[in-house]
DNA sequence: ACCTGAACACCGTTCAAGT
DNA sequence: ACCTGAACACCGTTCAAGT
């Protein structure tokens, strides 16, 4: 066919099939092949919109980044801002659990990933946060965050009740059940976390003011 | 060669060389064949001690997991059980943080996961804590330690001033110094935000006494 | 500019063959 | 039991060739 009068890809329609792939398959499912046969091209044609394999990844991860909210910030009240980031973070990681190790490397020079940085530093700053305690507050968000998106607690264990042998692990008798319950004892336990983390700040620094600057 | 009379290969020796090159190179530079070139045999040979690749990293990621000390919850105080377990957990996945994203997954049948996942929920239930609650705080721990050792937050921005456009991120103009720190920030952010975790739980948790039951 | 097939140097895994 | 080389179906990426 060589060259269509109309262009068969665009970076939009594959960013859209290699997240839907990581989606359904995970990060090992998605190859260049693979994504090309799935969007009827031939390999090799997605050099065109791409300079690597890797350079694919940024871009899907920043489209999932790019669905965090941090408008929660512009109340000026750090703990609704806090709150409202976090929790909106991890909806959009717990989405796409499977690009999480790849996006949890950081920003690096991907544009919805420093935006994100940039509102909520800034959003921390304007609160009244000194910079360096700003910086700490972002990285403990995103350990948390990244953590609980990376992988289910509840389903990391078997679903067996065999599994765990009750005389080598006397306190695992009902882990089994965790993978039936894993939604609600993740969201339960991120919850949880993020509600004792946030107070747990408040407490250690009463300096600033709840209320904005 | 064929057979050799002592055999060339164990499983400990293909581990350690395994996690030796997955520290070095990330893990996706451990090929079954370039391990086993490291280690002066053919790549097949990897295969009469372990069934798949994925089972060679269930083992490597069980002796990363078996560094963790999980003893300070013996003195019966769940604040000094959970620090002394956090603190651990975070260094030894802070050792290897390229097969965090393997390991975050659970422990799956991993003995020595296990052991540490009923080591750490029977010391908080033996210290008073519901078991429902137990389970959530073990999970928060993992988040947070698996989050921050995942990759380091610091590390995320690049270390060139010009890569950030104050205009566009006008929060952001400090942020390519974070590499150059990057040790202090990790190791700073994780220390607070364990510190305000566990002092947020105790706020939330009060009818569970410091001292054990 | 944007697609193709052929080619290169890789993968994980299987298997028959050797001792 | 434990190693080997050959083979299979894959990879990411380059490149000359087509329009």
């Amino acid at each position: 066919m060589a060259r269509p009068r109309k262009p068969l890809l665009s970076r939009a329609r594959i960013v859209a099939a290699a997240l839907a792939l990581i989606d359904a398959e995970g990060l090992t499912a998605l190859s260049t092949r693979r994504l090309a046969a799935e969007l009827g091209v031939s390999g090799p044609s997605l050099y065109n919109h791409f300079p690597t394999k890797d350079a694919l990844l940024d871009a899907v991860a920043d489209t999932v980044i790019a669905q965090v909210d941090v408008t929660a910030f512009a109340d000026g009240d750090w703990r609704t801002g806090l709150l409202g980031w976090a929790r909106s973070y991890r909806a959009a990681l717990a989405a796409h659990p499977h690009i999480v190790p790849f996006l949890a490397q950081g920003p690096g020079r991907r544009p919805a990933g420093l935006r994100m940085a940039d509102a909520a530093f800034g959003g921390l700053v304007d609160a009244g946060w000194p910079p360096a305690q700003a910086t700490r507050v972002c990285a403990m968000v995103r350990y948390f965050v990244a953590g609980s998106a990376l992988g289910s607690f509840a389903r990391g264990f078997v679903d067996d009740p065999g599994a765990y042998d009750p005389d080598t692990y006397p306190h695992l008798g009902q882990a089994h059940l965790l993978a039936e319950h894993r939604r609600r004892v993740d969201e339960g336990a991120f919850e949880a976390g993020l509600l004792a983390l946030v107070d747990g700040l408040a407490l250690h620094h009463p300096q600033v003011r709840p209320g904005g600057r």
